[in-house]
DNA sequence: AATATAAATGCAAGTACTTGCATTTATATT
DNA sequence: AATATAAATGCAAGTACTTGCATTTATATT
C-alpha cells in the first residue's frame, strides 16, 4: 500500500491526515523491514521532523489497529515491530528467532479450535504468533 | 501442587529454596487465583517481608520458565498474571475480556499447523492465547 | 471566509518492569 | 566444621512505553 492509498483510508475512517502522521507513514513506507517505535522516532529525529515519542506510539498503535499496519512482538519481549500491512486477508506470522525475519501465515489458530475447547464463549478473538529458526540461519550457531 | 513439591522440583533443578522465593511461593500458592508482580510485591509487603520488586520479577519469570507456574497476557497489555501451574501438560489458556477469567485449552496450534506454512525452520514454538466472553459475562454488558 | 468540533499533538509525569553490579546466601565439596 | 562456588538478592539506574491534560490543528458546517 503506498501513502495515497493509505491517506484514502485514513479519511474514510475520520482519522485526520496531520503533518507528524505524514511523516511517520512516509518513513513506514518507504521503510526496508520493520520498524519499532524507538528506530521510528530515531529515524525521524534525524530527519529533524521533530515529533514527540508519544505521538509516534499512539500513531503506531492507531494505525495498526486500523488494519493499515501489521504489528509483531518480534523477540517475544512485549517490544513490538510494526510494517504497512501488505496482505488484506487476516493472518498471522513466523518469526525467526536468529534474523528477526517475520513472514505471514494464512493459517489462523481459531478456525481450528474445536468448538468444545471454548464452548459459551462469545467475541473470540486470539493472539497468535510462530517463533523457530529459519533455513538461512541453520548450521549458523 | 503444593510448597513441598515445588521445593523438591527447585532442588532438581538447582534452583536455591531461598527466604524470598519461599515467601513468593508461600503467597502463590495460598493466592485465590492469579496474581501480577505488582499485586504479589503489595501482598508480600503488607506482610513485611522485605522482598524487591525486581526480586519478585525475577522469580515468576524463573518459575515460569521452569514449568512451576503459568503466565499469561490477561488483559492483552504486556502485563502478565501467574498462577501455580496445576496441569502438567502443554497447554494455552482462554481469558474473558470482561471478568478475567482463566480456563485452561488443551489445544495446541502447532499441531495443527500444516507444515507448508512453517517448511525450512526448525525449533518451533508458538505464543497463543483466545480471548473472548464468557458465558456468566455475556448480557451483563 | 469564519466558525465549530472532534481529532491529534506535545509536554510532563507515571507505570511496570529490566539490567548491571556489588554483596549475600544456600548448597556441595573437602 | 570450614571452604568454595554458583545462585540469588537488593539497590540504583535505565528502558520503553503510557496517560492526563492543556493546546493546536484538520476538516465539516455554516
Ligand atoms: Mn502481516
Ligand atoms: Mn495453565
Ligand atoms: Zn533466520
Ligand atoms: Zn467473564
Amino acid at each position: 500500500m503506498d501513502l495515497k492509498q493509505i491517506n484514502q483510508q485514513l479519511s474514510k475512517k475520520n482519522l485526520k491526515i496531520t503533518r507528524p502522521r505524514q511523516a511517520i507513514l512516509e518513513a513506514l513506507t518507504h521503510a526496508s523491514g520493520w520498524v519499532t517505535a524507538k528506530s521510528l522516532f530515531e529515524e525521524l529525529a534525524k530527519q529533524q521532523a521533530n515529533i514527540d515519542f508519544s505521538t509516534i506510539c499512539r500513531n503506531l498503535e492507531l494505525l495498526s489497529s486500523s488494519g493499515i499496519l501489521c504489528r509483531v512482538d518480534r523477540d517475544s519481549n512485549g517490544i513490538f515491530a510494526y510494517s504497512v500491512r501488505e496482505i488484506e486477508e487476516h493472518h498471522h506470522h513466523l518469526i525467526c528467532r536468529s534474523c528477526g525475519k517475520i513472514s505471514p501465515m494464512d493459517f489462523c489458530p481459531l478456525q481450528e479450535l474445536n468448538s468444545s475447547q471454548t464452548s459459551g464463549y462469545s467475541n473470540l478473538e486470539c493472539r497468535f504468533e510462530v517463533y523457530g529458526c529459519c533455513q538461512a540461519c541453520q548450521g549458523k550457531e
